[in-house]
DNA sequence: GGCCCATATTCAAATACCCGAATGTGACAT
DNA sequence: ATGTCACATTCGGGTATTTGAATATGGGCC
């Protein structure tokens, strides 16, 4: 139930390889924007101008959680979509996630003490 | 086994009406640029660059008979990408067929007579 | 050959998109 | 209130896409 009206606006949104990873990290689960950040290595403006587009249509929604913003996915129905893109080439390159280099609460539970 | 690589090409290809309701036409089978022209009612010209744009991407391909081009999906799977995208929002818009509009061999098989 | 038909291609102007840089906002702590 | 952290937004310039207009090509016919 987003805004985005034609089947090619949301084709539209999806062809851009920033906004696709950023769908493909969403899988998942929510995900705050330092994490989008720290997995995929972009600017954390650049990011946040992509889930601006993303929001705005509707395909994705934003939770606040203190300091921390949290998006998820509002209509998983997408994933049908690209999953159904990615048979005809490559078997979809799902970024491997390194949360040692996210600082955000979910990927560090607990702030690590000084060593001795 | 086109020229496009990454799953975000094909989302950008499917990105534009004309291009996805030509695509969507070419569902019930190979038809000339004539056809397409009657049903969506576009210019000859804005058609024929849209099919050089599926044509490059190796989404369609192109067979000659006579004075007729003929275009027909390369990858019949592309079909489950864009009927995934549909069920999110409207039940996919099929331009309704007006053959008496289209003066290729297909559409009009026998030159009408003149009457009396 | 010349002509017409169906289609392709090129060109150029308008428009839309991308993306870096700078700045704004809102929450929490001191 | 000031500062900082996490994130959002705006602005501007560069680049790509779109699309109308004009032109080219290629086949069939005479």
């Amino acid at each position: 139930m987003g805004l985005w009206n034609s089947p090619a606006q949301l084709f539209k949104l999806l062809g851009h390889p920033a906004r696709l990873a950023i769908l493909n990290i969403l899988r998942e689960g929510e995900q705050c924007v330092c994490h989008l950040e720290a997995v995929l290595g972009y600017r954390q403006a650049y990011i946040s101008q992509h889930l601006m587009g993303l929001r705005e249509a509707g395909l994705v929604q934003d939770r606040r959680e203190g300091p921390n913003v949290f998006y998820r996915v509002a209509e998983p129905a997408i994933f049908r979509v690209i999953d159904a893109a990615n048979p005809v080439g490559e078997p979809a390159a799902v970024p491997t996630a390194r949360p040692a280099e996210c600082p955000c609460p979910k990927c560090q539970p607990v702030a690590e003490p000084m060593p001795a």
